[in-house]
DNA sequence: AGTTGTGTTGAAGA
DNA sequence: ATCTTCAACACAAC
């Protein structure tokens, strides 16, 4: 469930691990060539842009990556496998990450100068990941909206004109980026409004709790450096921390912690939306 | 054992 | 326009 604490926590951790470092050869789980020009390219930086992440590379290109549902990057020194029965391949580690059953499903890995791996694990095989020239990074940037922990709260309030459901508003990453189910769960519940809330309809007042607490929750939730409860890893293949503090996010019919209610479940764009009937109007 | 739900996003349908 | 549904894929849970 990469949203904008564990994409930025992703981000931090790779700073510290690969800045500097060059590829030397990379390997795919279908023969795809796309990936190929990088060997040989350095990292310079590494950076996030909504849910996205940006690799700078020594020769002003971009390796682009979105880690969609299931999609996190592991650090460490891999082995390959062939299973002659099943002819699968698989990847065996000496550094007990592929423990964690989330973290065996690699579909790239790429060896870098210091004979490390940085591999993409990714489960249900969504993430995004390429090669992109400047032009087309400034067009995923213009393309979103802005970064939910850099809006001022004057441009948060103007986006509440749109007559759509507000769980609906704050997760469209064209209006502002960086959130997704969880976190957005999280955010109405502490501010006490509804997912299905009209945004039109919630007073200036309100839009201003719900800025705070969206501030609150997205910082915490870094602190934590993100939320494991389904496949995201740190970069060492460990969980996270903020799975071990929903208050309502895959609680249903369990007590609210402030008025004992049992949380409920329904659905907001097609998502699986929780919150207290008592708490939240 | 088959059905349902899961996080993200974009495209397609109503 | 704005909403909902589906599709990409794999698995866990019921």
């Amino acid at each position: 469930m990469p949203e904008l604490p564990e994409v930025e926590t992703s981000v931090r951790l790779l700073k510290q691990k690969v800045l500097g470092k060059t590829f030397v050869c990379i390997w795919s789980e279908k023969k795809d060539p796309s990936l190929q020009s990088l060997v040989g390219r350095t990292i310079t930086d590494v950076e996030r842009i909504g849910k996205g992440i940006f690799f700078h590379l020594d020769n002003n290109t971009f390796l682009f990556t979105h880690l969609k549902m299931t999609g996190h990057f592991l650090l460490g020194e891999w082995e390959l496998k062939e299973c002659p029965l099943t002819k699968t391949k698989d990847w065996w580690s000496k550094e007990e990450i592929m423990q964690d059953k989330r973290n065996g499903y690699l579909r790239f890995v790429f060896l870098l100068d210091d004979n490390r791996q940085l591999s993409l694990s990714d489960l249900r095989k969504f993430a995004d990941i390429r090669i992109l020239g400047k032009k087309e990074k400034e067009n995923y940037a213009q393309n979103i909206g802005p970064d939910a922990l850099k809006i001022k709260e004057e441009e948060f309030r103007r986006l509440f004109k749109k007559r759509k459901p507000v769980k609906s508003l704050l997760l469209e990453q064209r209006i502002i980026s960086g959130i997704g189910n969880i976190y957005v769960s999280e955010i109405l519940f502490k501010a006490g409004v509804r997912p299905t809330k009209r945004a039109d309809s919630i007073s200036r007042k309100k839009i201003e709790e719900i800025y705070y607490y969206m501030q609150e929750v997205l910082r915490k939730a870094i602190s934590l450096k993100g939320d494991s409860t389904s496949d995201f890893r740190l970069i060492d293949g460990k969980k996270a921390g903020y799975q071990n503090h929903h208050l309502v996010y895959n609680r249903k019919n369990k007590e609210c912690f402030v008025c004992k209610s049992p949380i409920k479940r329904c659905m907001v764009a097609g998502r699986g939306s929780y919150y207290c009937p008592a708490c939240q109007h």
